[in-house]
DNA sequence: AAGACGAAAGTGGTTGA
DNA sequence: TCAACAACTTTCGTCTT
C-alpha cells in the first residue's frame, strides 16, 4: 500500500500508481490519469559552459511515438546545402531526397492514421499516456518490419494496445479491447501474439491481482472485499492453484468468494459478467478455493450468521 | 422465480511427435 | 502438420433458497 492516501476523483478508487519517471498519477481502476507532469524528479543541472550544456540540456521538443515521426523528421538536405556539390553528386542528391520522400510518405500516411485510430481507442479505454506510448512504439516497430501486410491496420493497433496494456501491468481482457476497437477477439489475438512473436517482446502471463481493483470496482464491492479477495488470491498462488488456469477466471473467482465472506454478496452471474467468463468457470475455479483453501468454516459461518 | 450446481458436448489454442 | 490434451464455453436439467 501507498503512504499517500489519495482517491481517483473518477471512480474513487484508491489503486493509484505512481509513474516517476512519466510524472503521472495513475488510477489502476479506471485507468484515469490524474496527475501529468508532476515534478521532474531527475537531478537539476546548471550549465557553465558550451560542452556542459550540450550534455546537460533536457529541453527540446520531447521524442514521441505518438507523433508520426517521433517528432523529430529528418530530410535528405535542404535545398541552399547543394550549390556545395556538382555532377554526379548533385544527382545522387535529388535521387536520395526523391527516395527519402516516396519511402516516407508511404510509411507517414499509414502512421497518421493507425495512431489517430490508436488515439481512439485508447481514450475510449481510458488508458495511461505511458501505455498509448508503448503502443504507438510497438506500432511503429511492426510497420518497419512489415509485419501489417496482409492484416488490417486497426487489428495491428488493437494488438499493440493490448500487448502495451499487458506489459505496463494494467491489463485489459481481450473483450475490452475487442469492444473498443471493433475488431474480433480472435482476429485481436492472432495479431497480438504475431506482433509479440515477431518483435521479440517479452510479456509475463498477466497476474490476476492487476484484474482485481478494476473488476471489483465495477461490482462496487468495498475496499475490505477488495483486499480480503487479494489475500485469497495470494494463498491461492502459493497454493499452486493458478497455474495454467485463466487469470480472469481466477480473479473472479477470489472476488466472489470474498464478496461471500464479506456479507457482500454478489451473484455468479454479475461476476462472470464484468470479469467476462462463465459461470461455470468461477464455479470450478471457486470449488478448488473452497476445498484447497479451507475456506468453508469462513463462508458457511456468514450464511450462518446471515439465518441468526 | 432466481440463483446455484453439475454433466455433457463443443470450441480454440498449445504441445509434442 | 496432425492428433492429443487442457482450459474454457455453451447448453440444459435439477436442486436450493
Amino acid at each position: 500500500m501507498p503512504t499517500y492516501v489519495k482517491k481517483c476523483p473518477e471512480c474513487g478508487g484508491i489503486n493509484l500508481l505512481l509513474n516517476k519517471e512519466r510524472g503521472e498519477m495513475i488510477c489502476k481502476d479506471c485507468g484515469l490519469v490524474i496527475e501529468e507532469k508532476m515534478i521532474d524528479f531527475n537531478q537539476e543541472w546548471s550549465s557553465h559552459d558550451h560542452e556542459q550544456a550540450d550534455k546537460r540540456r533536457r529541453t527540446g521538443a520531447p521524442m514521441t511515438y505518438t507523433k508520426f515521426d517521433r517528432g523529430m523528421g529528418t530530410d535528405v538536405g535542404q535545398k541552399q546545402d547543394i550549390y556545395k556539390l556538382s555532377g554526379k553528386e548533385r544527382n545522387k542528391f535529388f535521387r536520395l531526397r526523391k527516395w527519402q520522400h516516396r519511402i516516407s510518405t508511404a510509411i507517414e500516411r499509414n502512421l497518421k492514421l493507425a495512431l489517430a485510430e490508436l488515439k481512439r481507442v485508447s481514450s475510449y479505454l481510458k488508458l495511461p499516456k505511458s501505455v498509448e506510448e508503448e503502443a504507438a512504439r510497438i506500432y511503429t516497430l511492426a510497420v518497419q518490419r512489415g509485419l501489417v501486410r496482409g492484416r488490417s491496420m486497426e487489428s495491428v493497433v488493437a494488438g499493440a494496445l493490448y500487448a502495451a496494456c499487458r506489459r505496463h501491468e494494467v491489463p485489459r481482457t481481450l473483450d475490452e479491447l475487442s469492444e473498443a476497437s471493433g475488431i474480433d477477439k480472435k482476429e485481436i489475438g492472432r495479431t497480438y501474439r504475431f506482433i509479440t512473436r515477431e518483435l521479440q517482446i517479452r510479456i509475463l502471463p498477466s497476474n490476476p491481482v492487476d484484474y482485481i481493483a478494476r473488476f471489483a470496482s465495477a461490482l462496487k464491492l468495498t475496499a475490505e472485499t477488495q483486499s480480503r479477495a487479494v489475500e485469497i488470491l495470494e494463498q491461492a498462488q502459493n497454493s499452486e492453484l493458478t497455474s495454467g488456469r485463466g487469470p480472469t477466471g481466477i480473479a473472479a473467482a477470489s472476488l466472489y468468494v470474498a464478496s461471500l465472506i464479506n456479507n457482500e454478496k454478489r451473484t455468479q452471474r454479475e461476476v462472470a459478467d464484468i470479469a467476462g467468463v462463465t459461470e461455470v468457470t468461477i464455479r470450478n475455479r471457486y470449488k478448488e478455493l473452497l476445498r484447497k483453501l479451507n475456506l468453508m468454516e469462513k463462508v458457511s459461518k456468514t450464511k450462518k450468521k446471515k439465518k441468526d
